[in-house]
DNA sequence: TTGACATGAAACCGATAGGTGTCCTATACT
DNA sequence: AGTATAGGACACCTATCGGTTTCATGTCAA
């Protein structure tokens, strides 16, 4: 009941692929057409095209055409879903967790996946 | 580099499927054998199987012989690397999120999947 | 030691996921 | 008007997923 997302997929499955995640990554700071989401990735536009679909029936992305572009922003509402769940089990490390935890957050700093 | 999952499925699939996710809210406050855990769902006691190898991969349980049952317990550290994955998108939803965030929060507490 | 129970392993199956290429339409350029 | 560009729609392919059933093995109880 907490969130609405049209389709059949869900946040879950959504944020389930690498390419995706790299797609939601790609669109943080700017709005982007298919065109240039797609140039960052070695597949065919059709593909991703398919995954931005998978991404805004997760309700993830939006779209808007521009002219004869269609540009597409990252929604971050639905990862409130996931941060919901996320929060259930955080009591369950809060106690074992201390300077392992410390290392694996400055480890994140430098992540890019 | 943060986490070491042994096999090919990591986290983010892991938790795509809901009756994976079912599992483990299931051993949140308990370790459990197999059959215990399969009773709690309409499908065969291997399909569980099958799921408590995809979250033993991804590190999110572990198992333990105990007799001739296998006990398998929660474990959260895995959970660390979804949460800095969320952490990066947070300080998006910051400003925009307010009395929406605090209906999705109440929300969640009457979640049950 | 014989039989029941707990579980993993293996072979199999239909549906879906992720990818491709082709085609069609709408918009822009000149 | 005519051509190029952007992107969705569709048909198709292969691998994987989630499920099943059957079989094998190890352990507990009589």
């Amino acid at each position: 009941m907490s969130a609405l997302p049209s389709g059949k997929h869900d946040v879950f499955q959504a944020i389930a692929d690498p390419t995706r995640r790299e797609v939601l990554k790609l669109l943080v700071d700017q709005e982007m057409p298919v065109n240039v989401i797609s140039g960052h990735f070695p597949i065919s536009r059709t593909a991703v095209s398919k995954h931005l679909r998978i991404l805004s029936e997760a309700g993830l992305v939006t779209e808007r055409k521009v002219g004869r572009e269609t540009r597409y922003k990252l929604e971050t509402q639905p990862l409130q879903e996931l941060r919901n769940w996320l929060h259930y089990y955080e009591r369950y490390w809060e106690n074992k967790m201390s300077a392992l935890q410390r290392l694996v957050e400055s480890d994140s700093k430098k992540e890019d996946e």
